[in-house]
DNA sequence: TGCAATCCTTCCAGCTACAGGAAGGTTAAT
DNA sequence: ATTAACCTTCCTGTAGCTGGAAGGATTGCA
């Protein structure tokens, strides 16, 4: 068993976080200690770190405790269960190529840059062109 | 040029966090109206985009506010820029990692699902297990 | 020309998901 | 036995929106 601070840590979660989770809910440590301090085996230390990611991608607390219900209810006829994950999973596709857009951009503007000391580095060309803005009002 | 409305849609914002935006001094559209209307270019709205982007992935409203500057503080050396950009560029890759890790997690477990209506969706296997979990105290 | 619908404005209150810190109990090592 | 490093609860504060009220502007249509 983790206490919290193992937990924390080995979920790459800030104490304070679990400690939350705890408090709404989200996932709850397995036991307490005699002295009261929290206790979290392996299963929950991976629902921290599935939350972990899935908090650092924009699904909010309320959609993670969905998610983990993916995992646990087992009462939900498993059609619901797939709709679900796959709802979400075109969610992450999504992101995945918002996630490459905005990595070809930073890396075009750092490659752009010469990297010594003179200030010219320039402005991302894309930045004052106009193309491909959608059209309004036709 | 484009009214607070038209650009919301084509960053796709909502209304509020463009006005948001503009009055934290992140985007600021590049005019009002006679009537005191927001007033937004191609190029405001090329950074509603960025931001929107970043945001998405756990950039703070500063941390944009930095990228943003990459792209105009002609001032600044362009090796500190590109130190920046790189640094963006690593936290960036890192993300992608940790989507992909999402992204295999529930892809396995609507896999496992069947589809139909019994209720019998297996548990995703690696939440029992207690495998590759960080040893501590050694 | 009048009127309704649909924009827009400012301002203020409330929400989510934490983070910081106080006051105090517990545990492990020296 | 005491000191450091944990842990506890509780309470307040912050970031980044979000909703709604009260009111002005614009547009399309009869």
């Amino acid at each position: 068993m983790y206490m919290i601070g193992d937990a924390a840590k080995a979920s790459g979660l800030p104490t304070k976080t679990v400690r939350y989770y705890a408090d709404v809910g989200l996932v709850k440590p397995d036991a307490r200690s005699q002295s009261g301090y929290r206790l979290y085996g392996h299963a929950e230390l991976k629902k921290l770190i599935f939350v972990r990611r899935a908090r650092a991608f924009g699904f909010s607390v309320d959609e993670c405790r969905e998610l983990l219900d993916l995992y646990e209810d087992r009462e939900r006829p498993s059609r619901e269960v797939k709709k679900l994950a796959l709802q979400r999973i075109g969610e992450i596709e999504m992101k995945m190529e918002e996630l490459q857009l905005l990595h070809h951009e930073l890396s075009h503007l750092a490659e752009a840059c010469r990297g010594d000391d003179r200030p010219d580095c320039p402005i991302l060309s894309s930045f004052a062109d106009d193309e491909e803005l959608p059209g309004l009002r036709p």
